[in-house]
DNA sequence: AAGTTCACTGTAATCGTTTACAATAGCAAC
DNA sequence: GTTGCTATTGTAAACGATTACAGTGAACTT
């Protein structure tokens, strides 16, 4: 380990030298600059950042804990906020709190010790007592679940608004009996329940079979719950899903059964993934702005660590509906006797 | 911040008896034992890890760095580096070099600056001078893309022969004129190319239609590329993507020029994906053993924390090919006259 | 009773930086 | 020649932990 005493000894100056040359600051003579970034170079010196954090009490370093990394929601955010911070000089370290509390809690930990110099996250559940615990300490901003908390900057989805619409549009295109399948580990599932149960209301509809996870779902989970709701004896004619793992699931198990979309059971999902884009027909979804989701966040970050005396802000953008022939208007047959 | 020494002065000991008792070793009276651990409750004390790190001279984080978030397979690999390494007790932080050699540069250097216990990362390009400056200093593991130097553990799959059986698999279903997508900024790209010019040179076939991208390509890369390919005078009567991305790309340009697979055009790509399995028919592929990969190279990286001067192993899984109608046999038609 | 051993506890050095402060020197002004 | 200023450099104290070493009694031997 060569450290910056060794440089020091190699170009004949004190370490506070050598520490003022590093940092860049005025006050070194050209000459003794020069000795130092020779002897930098010929002892291929770097400096060593725990040290410095520890010192200077501050790091370059931001922490990114997302609740699933395996959902492409996720990793797109992810890359805008690598994108933006990296562009403002900070290094990213991700996390992956795989939905689970007690890995979240891990992690929340581990980048309040690695002092890092702010936090994105995704609450797993809106543990409010992991707020008042760390998120006051580090400047964070809350991404894509809302928070009780309203001292926290954060950066959501109007979720209950784009359940709506993705549901009216079912409505419109002649669906009635609507299922749907439910992450409600997350305040995100759940506003999305609502939005779709107010779009029923307005047509004077009630909810049809309903499936709801309090566990985090994976695409497994939606499989089998959809071959459940398939079973039901008044099969739903259309099912929603509030994400895109759940929505995979459920196309899973229509085709295993042999079904035919929309002519059998139409089906509306979230967010934009590579596979509602390519199966035949397309789905139908809620497009989120991923990248301007993590660019936004990771911009409230850099103000926050700015000023942590700004007030908290709450930034709601807006899902974009993308209609597919998942959804098409529904043919013949009477309309929904159930 | 509340520091080990406020601990020790309301529990009216020395910091030495409180790191003691935090460190679980033996040597403290319980009664003392129990004082500090009150003290350390009732001020809320959480040590301070990077001061732990600099001073022990070690840490429990590990760094793995990937070359494209956004890839599948990447995140499958992830998580299972994260199940393994957090089993053992140590925090895994993730950075994405997104194909990007500076980034990458960035990373390694962050990751050695913040004095990681080890490191997993699938090198952009085998930039040999990137291993002798860094990661003789730190214990790695290289995934996915081999590099020339031998001296380091290595989880790869057995790219050429995967890509060998895959287009086999092509030819035996009475595809001749087959084309491929290659990206070649990376091992595998190269490797895998190898084993799709074996194929063929052993059915006595010469290789039809090739794209070679040589900068990491992602999803609008393959689907223009395919579109170029399908002008051709002689479209190919099977095309092979070396990732799921191009694959995607692919399929989304097949799509587009309105023809069927495989009746058309037969598709074969790699990497297990949602799009892959839900699509009609479904894409035939080279399925790596992503979690058996990641765990792998944690075991790996776990085993040479321990012992440094261990000799470097390299472990060479196989993929496995999954058939699914995307090239089915070949119906009618002369068989391949080009 | 003196010497040994043992278990416990504290003192202080250390990790590699940054930085407040002191020291020195050069120069101008008086 | 003394004073005061500025610019440059060094000294040494932090940052928050760990840990080698020394010190203190108590218990046990002989």
């Amino acid at each position: 380990m060569v450290s910056i005493k060794d440089v020091a000894e190699l170009a004949g100056v004190s370490t506070a030298t050598v520490s003022r040359v590093l940092s860049g600051k005025a006050g070194v003579s050209a000459a003794l600059r020069a000795q130092v970034e020779e002897a930098i170079k010929a002892l291929d010196y770097r400096p060593n950042l725990v040290a410095r954090t520890l010192r200077a009490q501050q790091s370059v370093t931001v922490g990114l804990i997302v609740s699933d990394i395996c959902n492409p929601f996720f990793t797109d955010v992810s890359r805008a906020v690598e994108d933006t911070l990296y562009a403002a000089g900070y290094t990213v370290f991700f996390c992956n709190a795989d939905e689970n509390p007690e890995k979240e809690r891990l992690y929340l930990e581990a980048m309040h010790a690695q002092k890092v110099a702010g936090l994105i996250y995704s609450p797993t559940r809106q543990q409010t007592e992991n707020f008042e615990a760390l998120e006051i300490l580090i400047p964070t901003v809350i991404l894509d679940r809302a928070v009780p908390s309203a001292a926290v900057d954060m950066v959501l989805i109007d979720n209950e608004d784009a359940a709506y619409r993705l549901t009216r549009h079912l409505i419109e295109n002649g669906y009635r009996r609507i299922g749907v399948l439910l992450g409600a580990a997350s305040t995100t599932g759940r506003e999305r329940y609502k939005g779709y149960e107010r779009a029923l209301q307005e047509y004077g509809l009630s909810p049809a079979q309903q499936l709801v996870f309090y566990q985090p779902p994976r695409v497994e989970d939606g499989r089998s719950a959809t071959m459940q709701l398939l079973e039901s004896p008044v099969r739903p004619e259309a099912i929603v899903t509030t994400n895109s793992l759940l929505g995979a699931g459920a196309l899973l198990a229509i085709r295993e059964r042999g079904l035919r979309v929309p002519e059998d059971i139409a089906l509306a999902s979230f967010d934009e993934t590579l596979w509602a884009r390519l199966v035949e027909p397309g789905v139908t979804i809620i497009a989120q702005p991923t990248y301007e989701i993590g660019k936004t966040a990771a911009e409230l970050l850099l103000q926050r660590i700015q000023d942590p005396e700004r007030p908290a802000r709450k930034v709601i953008l807006q899902g974009q509906l993308v209609i597919r022939g998942s959804s098409a208007p529904r043919a013949a047959g009477p309309p929904g006797k159930g």
